[in-house]
RNA sequence: CGGGGCGUAGCGCAGCCUGGCUAGCGCGUCUGCUUUGGGAGCAGAAGGUCGCCGGUUCGAAUCCGGCCGCCCCGACCA
């Protein structure tokens, strides 16, 4: 391909609006643009390059099995309501009215596609002959985020490899389940990608049953996790810590004091109003557990896990109680909520609750708080009422070793397995016939990959203060030939021959033959980041050499002008066969080598 | 949904507070000459509903009101 063929706007200076590395890059690099907030066209080499992340998912999916087919993105409405989804989705599911004829109908653009795949399943499948099986689409998923950001990160429109497995039994599960999770696995080693598979909150099944892929990176949406001794490594919704046998404080007990609170109900406000630290306060937060109010206390600096919590008391919907049951629970206004002299509700608590002495607490009347409330002597939560039931923070310890301490850090989600039950097979009546004669549902699992979201995290993982750093796996040409003057004859000469011997071989190259100065093609080769770089130029062509560099190294290779065809391809070939990550830290230790 | 910022040439910006000639600058584009291994130099040229609608005024990019769009922080995110 020639470079004056295609379209590759590059930009020299930072568009207005794009803040993360990844954002500004592919807008700077010409491989995509906005068209409004969150939708982008993907211009010529950012589509080569979403295609080569597409194509790994599907040789990989393929490889697992799985078995590729296309569904629609315009869905009846009728499939969520049956599924309840057009509830739980709320705004983020677009949908709208068509006049047909004489008659309306109802259409939703599809965020995702589980009550397609279960219809279609619910149609062609009736026995435990056809199971188990596979499904995989790569497909534009719709939702209306409330707030598209990040570029390419956080869209309305997506790309999403989205794999839904069929089978009989948990065991059948757990095998699509894993047989998905080391496609994942391949999948993002392939595309060069440095991620951490964390436990993730799974929903009815429980258990292990859900991980989400993520890829650290300062500027992701999502915090994980990770153990700094073991392997432990979550998503906050998720994460547990260990209990300690941390003795209470010995701080002297003092009188419980009733104090009036004009006008503070939040943490922040009493704990500024009555001038003490956030974590001597106790909230009180009353929930609904299936229906039923709770009082769940959490140290005041703490957050609640609602996921925890809703485990902890084995409930299967949990919410925060409305301002009337909060008013009848406590008979005062929300805001004042405490566990002194609360009655009619069961008490939980986190562990750390048991930590605070002299405690500031709600008064259960409006406008005031305790001051000195003490367990044991104030109030009384049973010792089985005492859990993990907050989010984890930094410095917690690990709940897998002995040792280890957790930290959190930003991190890009790319992809999530996740055993889904029989949620939607029930809804959508997708049931099989048994070897016993049982008419039974069909237990499924679904996995699902944000393509675009590779590409994005590649971007913000591996790029430095010039531009791009591809993988081969994902670069949208693999080689870009550099003729630094398209004016003088022989400089032309070489570089179409090579370009041309190249593009037979099959490799990927693109020839800069723009009749531009030299630093012009530097920079765009540099910003767009094409692994390997080859210099056409008179300086060298007179010792009968080319220039050869890689764009994660800062050294060139000479390579003669007659062998440059033959060596290239293998050395492609080399490159392939070592760890993108690998390539990119022996350069780190190179260049801190040759510096220091 | 709460808070903040922005909208002026293809791109990045100044001008606005304190209204007043023909609305500027850099980059890019086009023409010519020179230059040719890290975003060239000189000379010239084209390119604008100053986001939209309304108001105030002799006069509005500038002041006032409404609307639209974009971005950031927070809330939310099967």
């Amino acid at each position: 391909m020639r470079w004056s063929q295609t379209f590759i706007p590059t930009l020299k200076e930072v568009p207005e609006g794009a803040e993360i590395p990844s954002h500004v890059l592919m807008l700077r690099a010409g491989l995509i643009s906005q068209v409004m907030a969150g939708a982008y066209t993907y211009l010529p080499l950012g589509l080569r390059a979403l295609r080569k992340a597409e194509q790994i998912v599907r040789e990989e999916m393929d490889r697992a099995g799985a078995v590729e087919l296309l569904m629609p993105a315009l869905t009846p409405m009728s499939l969520w309501q049956r599924t309840g989804r057009d509830r739980d989705f709320g705004p983020v599911l677009i949908h709208f009215q068509l006049q047909r004829g004489n008659r309306k109908v109802h259409l939703a653009l599809g965020p995702t596609h589980e009550e397609v795949i279960t219809d279609l399943v619910a149609r062609f499948i009736s026995s435990y002959r056809q199971l188990p099986i596979t499904f995989y689409q790569i497909q534009t998923k719709f939702r209306n985020e409330e707030r598209p950001r990040f570029g390419v990160l956080r869209t309305s429109e997506f790309l999403m490899k989205d794999a839904y497995s069929f089978g009989t039994s948990l065991e059948q599960l757990n095998e699509s389940y894993q047989r998905m999770y080391e496609a994942y696995c391949r999948i993002f080693d392939r595309c060069g990608l440095e991620y951490l598979a964390v436990e993730a909150e799974s929903g009815p099944i429980g258990g292990e049953a859900s991980h989400e892929f993520m890829v650290p990176a300062q500027h992701g949406e999502d915090v994980l996790v990770k153990c700094d001794r073991c392997s432990y490594a979550a998503n906050t919704e998720r994460a547990a810590r260990r209990k300690t046998d941390q003795p209470p404080p010995t701080e002297d007990l003092q009188p419980l004091e009733l104090v009036d609170t004009p006008g503070a109900s939040t943490i922040e406000q009493v704990s500024r109003f009555l001038g003490c630290e956030p974590q001597r306060l106790i909230k009180t937060l009353i929930y609904l557990a299936d229906g039923k109010p709770v009082a769940v206390l959490i140290r005041g600096d703490h957050e609640a896990n609602e996921n925890k919590i809703r485990r902890f008391l084995g409930a299967s919907r949990l919410e925060l109680a409305t301002p009337e049951v909060i008013e009848q629970v406590t008979k005062a206004p929300v805001g004042f909520a405490g566990p002194v002299g609360l009655e009619g509700v069961p008490l939980y608590a986190d562990w750390d609750v048991a930590l605070v002495r002299n405690a500031v607490v709600g008064a259960n009347q409006n406008e005031r708080h305790y001051r000195g409330a003490n367990l044991g002597r104030d109030f009384l939560v049973p010792e089985d009422h005492f859990g993990d039931l907050r989010m984890v923070v930094e410095g917690d310890p690990c709940p897998r070793c002995e040792s280890g301490t957790l930290r959190t850090s930003h991190a890009i989600e790319v992809g999530h397995v996740f055993k889904l039950g029989t949620k939607y097979s029930q809804a959508l009546g997708a049931r099989f016939t048994d070897r016993d004669e049982q008419l039974r549902e069909i237990i499924m699992g679904c996995y699902g990959i944000g393509v675009n979201r590779i590409l994005a995290a590649l971007i913000e993982t591996s790029h430095d203060k010039d531009g791009i750093i591809w993988p081969l796996a994902l670069a949208p040409f693999e080689v870009v030939v550099l003729p630094l003057n398209v004016q003088d004859e022989q400089v032309r000469q070489v570089a179409w021959k090579l370009h041309d011997e190249l593009e037979a071989q099959g490799v990927e190259v693109l020839l800069d033959d723009r009749d531009v100065r030299a630093g012009v093609k530097f920079k765009d080769a540099d910003l767009i980041g094409f692994p390997l770089r080859v210099t056409v130029g008179q300086r060298a062509l007179k010792q009968g050499q080319l220039e050869l560099k890689w764009r994660w190294s800062s050294q060139a290779i000479s390579v003669p002008v007659d062998q440059a065809a033959e060596q290239i391809p293998q050395m492609l070939q080399q490159a392939r066969s070592v760890p993108f990550r690998q390539l990119l830290q022996e350069q780190k230790q190179d260049t801190s080598q040759t510096s220091g």
